[in-house]
Order: structure tokens, then C-alpha cells, then sequence
DNA sequence: CAGACTTTACCGTCCGGACAGACGGGTACT
DNA sequence: AGTACCCGTCTGTCCGGACGGTAAAGTCTG
């Protein structure tokens, strides 16, 4: 249900409207943020966004609209500072890679807090992910054909970054500080010194 | 609460309870598989075990301590298949974090599936993850003391196997089985080949 | 009988969603 | 300009029922 909630809406007339939806939004991070997934029911985000239940069902039809709202807004975030960091990366090849690797190395506090919600789509139901699958989907064909790398080399990047990351969601024994660099700087020179890796897939065969 | 209902009890003598306790784990799992994390009720699991609502509660204090069980008991036969790889890995160094890569390639299916309650425990609660976190702080140890391995190409075997199981956890956009298997050997072999590793190492300083 | 095990019956709460308007700015018509 | 009307936005209230958990009364076995 509810696919058609997510578009900022037509209006550039009544900008209160999205302002609205917004602090919604916000407010959803927060109560996920500071009381948990599971104490997180339409009245509390209502009354934490200054809104009435009314009001909120207005802007989101549904608890599960509310879910996909708050999983594409963080992964639009991470989208965007993926690509800008991509952009300022200065290699012939693999600087999506490269980026996916750094941006694992130091992520945005934002991000990291609130991409618990995940699982709380997750949890609800497994559709709910549809459009973050997307996203990690083209993430995955931009590694594997417009980077210029080794097929197998940029799938590695990928691995590694998304274990890094989901070991951190979860608290799954995060590396420290410390190790998670090393291992990004090997997997990094393993991408920039093309050499190195082709002679392990080879003497793999 | 119920935090003591998880030991298997001290009663070798009637066999019919731990039975019915096994039974509801199972009924749990099914019930997650088919219905999804979000219809784990206690009815529908009870009704499933073949046992009444009480007679669960009996077993299990409480809905978070069911969890907490199917946690454990999943983690558990993890732990066991990893050790049965491991030991049958003839290598003088790095037998752990082979057999860690090895079972990412071809996980139970038992495991795979019934693995999506991590999520199903983490929405509801984030403290019912510490036992599980507990067993990826030992396997994390064992990588990088006993298992004869330079400290960063441990993290790396354990980071690249982690990453792609939970990448098949959520379903987000998934290697192939002929991607994953080069990624996996090519890990394998960085870490066999010490040199090359050490090489690329070195070259980051 | 004792104690492990199981049942039946019941309760209070919480929660998602529906609904019936109120408010108020913009627009059209006169 | 003034009036009437519309519609996007938001309010407050209500409800049905699902769900987790309790309590006390059995039952079977040793």
C-alpha cells in the first residue's frame, strides 16, 4: 500500500507542507535513535513532530510509508556523499571503489545513527526493502562496469565495505580504529597495484 | 526479566520437556520463515509447537527470551560447523579464517535462513544481541591470536566472510556464486601467500 | 504425595488506522 | 472589493482487536 507517499509532492506553492513531513521524518530518527526500534508507534513520532496523529497519517499513510520514507532518505544521503567523494578521488580506476572503501573508513555520524532503521524495516516486512535493494544494486553495477576495474577486485571493495558497515550496525566486535585502517589500505592497494591482485587470481587457477 | 531461561535445565530425568522446548524453537523458526519476523507471535508459535500459550511460557519466560534462544541456537550450530572447517583445514597457519571463508561459500541452509531473526531480535531490543555479540568477539580473538595470522589479513578473512553473509541476509544485491567464489579465493589466496600480503602492506607505509 | 509439566480462561494495554470536521489561504465570480 | 467556495493541511477522538502476560487449576509420573 502506500507506494505513492514518498514523491516531495508538487507544490512548490505551500512549502509548510514538506517542512511538516520533514520534521516528521526527524522525528521518527530520533525516537528510533533514543528509545529503540520497537517504541516506535505513530502517536510518539506525532507528538515528538508537533503534529497531531491526524496530521501525521496526512503526510505518511501508513507506519510502513514512514519506514521506506526514513530508509530512502538515509540511503539518499549516503548516495550523494558517495558520489561526491567519488568525485574528488583522482585515479584512472576504481574511484568508486576507493570511495566505498574511504567513505567506510570515517562515515557520517548522521548515517550510521539512523541507518539502525533498516532493521526496523526489516523487521516489519521484507518489501520494505525493495528500494534500498535498488540503490545497493546500482551501487554494485557501477562498481562492476563503469569503474574500470577488475571485476572481482571491485566486488572485493564492496565486501569488505559493506561488512565493515553492517559490523558496525550491529556491533558484531567492531574492529578498532586502528585495524579497520589497515585492512582498508590493503584491500585499497590491492585495487591501485592491479598487479598484485591479477598475479593471486591467477595462481588461484 | 527472564533472563535464566535459556540454560538446558538441570533435569536429565523427563526428557518430554527439553523436547517440547526444542519443539517450540523449531515452531519459532518456521514461523519466522514463513510468516516473517512480523507474526512471531506468542499464539502462532505456541499453536505451531503444538502447545498451549501457557505451556510456552513455561519454556520460555517470556517473548524475548524466545528470541534470545533461537539466537543462541543458531550461533551455536554456526560455531560448531566452523570448528568441524576448521579442523579438517590442513594449514599451518590461518586454518580458522579459511574455514571462516570456506563456510561463507556454501553456508547450511539451516543457518541461512534461520539467521534472519538476528534481525528480528535487534528491532525489538538491541540488548538481545550481546550473547550473539559475545560469539563474534570469540571468533574475532581466535583470528587474531591463535590462528597464526598476520592481524590484518585475520580481520580482512573475517570482514570479507561477514560482509557476504549479511549482504545474503538482507538481500542486498547479492553476488553471484561464480563472483563470490573469486572474491573468496582471492582473499584465500592473499592470505596463504603471505608474501603478496605483506608486500601490499608495506607499500601503504 | 511431590513436583515437573501443561491447560484453560482471562485481562489490560497498546496501537494502527478511520473519520468527521476545523482552519485558512487562494481563486473565481459578481 | 467583497463574497462564496474549494481544497490542501491538520486536529482530536474513537474503535476494534491483537498481543504479551498472569493465575489457578489440573495431569501425569515416579
Amino acid at each position: 500500500m502506500g507506494e505513492a507517499a514518498d514523491r516531495p509532492r508538487n507544490l512548490p506553492v505551500q512549502e509548510r507542507a514538506v517542512l511538516t513531513r520533514d520534521r516528521i521524518l526527524q522525528a521518527a530518527t530520533e525516537v528510533i535513535k533514543q528509545e529503540g526500534v520497537s517504541s516506535l508507534t505513530l502517536d510518539k513520532v506525532a507528538a515528538r513532530a508537533g503534529v497531531s496523529k491526524g496530521g501525521f497519517l496526512y503526510h505518511f499513510g501508513s507506519k510502513d510509508a514512514l519506514i521506506i520514507g526514513l530508509l530512502n532518505q538515509v540511503m539518499g544521503v549516503l548516495d550523494t556523499e558517495l558520489n561526491v567523494l567519488a568525485d574528488g578521488i583522482d585515479a584512472r580506476q576504481g574511484a568508486f571503489a576507493l570511495a566505498y572503501l574511504e567513505y567506510v573508513q570515517e562515515p557520517t555520524k548522521a548515517v550510521t545513527d539512523t541507518a539502525v532503521s533498516i532493521l526496523a524495516a526489516a523487521a516489519v516486512d521484507d518489501d520494505l526493502l525493495d528500494s534500498t535493494r535498488a540503490t545497493f544494486q546500482r551501487w554494485q553495477d557501477r562498481l562492476r562496469h563503469d569503474d574500470g576495474l577488475d571485476e572481482t577486485e571491485a566486488l572485493l571493495a564492496r565486501v569488505v565495505g559493506d561488512g565493515l558497515w553492517l559490523i558496525d550496525l550491529f556491533g558484531l566486535a567492531p574492529p578498532t580504529a586502528d585495524e579497520r585502517r589497515k585492512v582498508l589500505d590493503l584491500v585499497s592497494n590491492l585495487i591501485t597495484d592491479h598487479g598484485a591482485a591479477r598475479d593471486l587470481v591467477d595462481s588461484a587457477e
